[in-house]
DNA sequence: AATATTGACAACCGCTTTCTG
DNA sequence: GCAGAAAGCGGTTGTCAATAT
């Protein structure tokens, strides 16, 4: 039922000048749709005044919006004017329902361009801009309630794959230095309030941060309590342990490594190797990064283009990555699917140490375990919600589809899912759409597949171990492979950056035999043939 | 039957970008 | 080049109907 259909006809709120400058009416009334003296109607539209504005817009055409109150005599400001056209009158508008085409085109182009529900709509003829958003939000909603991931894993991968014609622009490549604008990643300072800086340990390039004041950060950390160690400000003395090494960018921190943590569960080997054999995809890290919002949430403003647009930081976000030494400035995860990974990190790392004093902190726990709480009463259908615990055995799940989860928690599951598009099955002029119906049967079955799963689980796996954490493919996606497409030479080896490095408070380098190089500060005390079990122990005497 | 929850939608608000003089 | 206006955009809120409890 539409609004402006609820709206009485006989009851038109326009007035007249003369009527809202009569001194009979109240300047500001109880009445939402009542205007005051001069004061322009707030509220649904009528038919009546749709009809105003349809007639001005046939005799004038669209745009300057302003001057439809002067010329058409309605109270409504040119904003809501163009709006009310834009959304309602215009005669090329779709009325009714997506189609479950329509549907999975949107979540196609979520998947590629985030939040920017206007280039979506463009590519959806005769719907609007917020058609689509309130789509997805529902949409979001619905699945998060349901325990379900936001990206069906189909088109994650068809996503993935479109990105790899955008690989080297994410690698910087200086031959297309027009494709990234100079402030391609700008650091807005509110995403920063949340950590705490020693603003001795940043280099000048560092804290001279286009578009953002680094610096401008009070003294409330998440890293180190989540932590336990100072080891996430690598040695590059910047504050997020993803980091590579810099090799391709002197002027800006380069975040590419951060999205990793959600890929390591989805083949990132194979996308490795298949860079190895001079496949399209030159490293995990970098085709992974391309713009793609399918490995995230989903539900954020960041931009999908990486090389034409801004990254954007949702704080809690960037402060749940932080906080889990996962930071991926470059990843928007903001909403209840970022609780669900703070929430299954909190529950690992240190078991857990997370700055309940803080209240952002505080609020997103809570937010958490009334999530938990509320999908308790429905188990078959939690376990991509729920944190699992410790004894989750990721490398047993390493080659299982889309579902397994990176030594600290992260389940994949949670970004992605078995999927069954159910194309076609509904009539179009269905209330519900696609999605709807078929979320709560794609719950069950998602959260039997969980149940099954967890069955298979091994007693408990120690995550203290340095050689489990590398089996992982969660670390192998963190090793800073090659991003440049000329020089895998100089990247045969690899940073281990953040369970192990977080571990020993020092950054490892090892090459592909899992030797650890004399390049890393580790090796200075513990040379080059240290086993895993040895670092485990230095690990546990620590 | 009453109440709570959810879904769908419309509209507004504030910010950013683009246009124009 | 600059300032103000206009337009665009994305996030959020409010409302009502439908559905679940």
């Amino acid at each position: 039922m539409k609004m402006s259909n609820m709206s009485s006809e006989s009851e038109d709120m326009i007035m007249s000048r003369d009527c809202i400058n009569s001194p009979g009416i109240d300047e500001v009334s109880t009445e939402r749709n009542i205007v005051g003296n001069g004061t322009l109607k707030k509220g649904p539209w009528t038919s009546a005044e749709d009809a105003i504005l349809v007639d001005y817009v046939n005799k004038h055409g669209e745009g300057n919006w302003n001057a439809v109150q002067k010329h058409s005599g309605l109270y409504r400001c040119g904003k809501s004017c163009r709006l009310r056209w834009a959304n309602h009158l215009r005669p090329d508008l779709k009325k009714g329902a997506f189609t479950p085409e329509e549907e999975r085109k949107i979540i196609e182009l979520h998947a590629k361009m985030g939040n920017k529900w206007a280039r979506m709509a463009v590519e959806l003829p005769g719907r609007t801009d917020n058609e689509i958003k309130n789509f997805w939000n529902t949409r979001t909603k619905r699945r998060q309630r349901a325990g379900l991931p936001i990206y069906p894993p189909d088109i994650s991968l068809q996503t993935l794959n479109d990105n790899t014609q955008t690989q080297n622009m994410v690698t910087f490549d200086a031959s297309h230095p027009e494709i990234l604008p100079d402030n391609a990643f700008q650091f807005p300072a509110i995403e920063f309030k949340k950590l705490e800086l020693n603003h001795s340990l940043y280099p000048p390039n560092i804290l001279d941060l286009p578009g953002g004041n680094f610096l401008d950060v009070p003294d409330s950390s998440l890293i180190p309590h989540v932590l336990g160690s100072p080891s996430c400000i690598n040695n590059n003395n910047f504050p997020f342990p993803m980091l590579k090494r810099v090799r391709r960018s002197d002027t800006y921190p380069v975040f590419d490594d951060g999205p990793d943590e959600f890929f390591s569960t989805v083949d990132v080997d194979h996308l490795y190797s298949q860079n190895m054999n001079g496949g399209d995809i030159p490293s995990s890290s970098s085709c992974l990064l391309s713009g793609s919002h399918a490995y995230f949430n989903g539900n954020t403003s960041s931009s999908g283009l990486i090389w034409a647009q801004k990254m954007e930081l949702p704080s809690l976000q960037f402060s749940t990555q932080m906080g889990s030494c996962n930071a991926a400035p470059s990843s928007p995860l903001p909403s209840l699917e970022s609780v669900d990974t703070l929430i299954q990190q909190s529950n690992l790392i240190g078991q857990t140490k997370l700055d309940r004093e803080s209240g952002l902190l505080e609020a997103v726990l809570l937010q958490s375990q009334n999530l938990k709480m509320s999908k308790s009463s429905n188990n078959n259908s939690n376990a991509s919600i729920l944190p699992r615990d410790a004894t989750t055995d990721s490398s047993s799940q390493r080659d299982d589809d889309w579902d397994s989860m990176s030594p600290l928690g992260h389940s994949a599951a949670s970004v992605f899912s078995e999927y069954t598009p159910h194309l076609g099955g509904s009539p179009l002029d269905e209330h519900q759409s696609v999605e709807a119906i078929s979320v709560k049967q794609e719950a069950e079955e998602y959260g039997a597949k969980q149940s099954d799963r967890e069955d298979d689980k091994p007693s408990q796996i120690n995550y203290s171990r340095p050689d489990y954490l590398l089996d992982s493919n969660w670390c192998s996606s963190n090793w800073y492979g090659s991003s440049s497409n000329a020089d895998h030479s100089n990247y045969d080896h690899f940073v281990v950056s953040n369970p192990v490095s977080a571990l020993l408070d020092e950054d490892l380098c090892i090459d592909s035999n899992n030797h650890i190089l004399d390049s890393s500060p580790f090796y200075s005390h513990y040379g080059s043939n240290s086993k895993w079990d040895d670092i485990s122990e230095i690990c546990r005497n620590r």
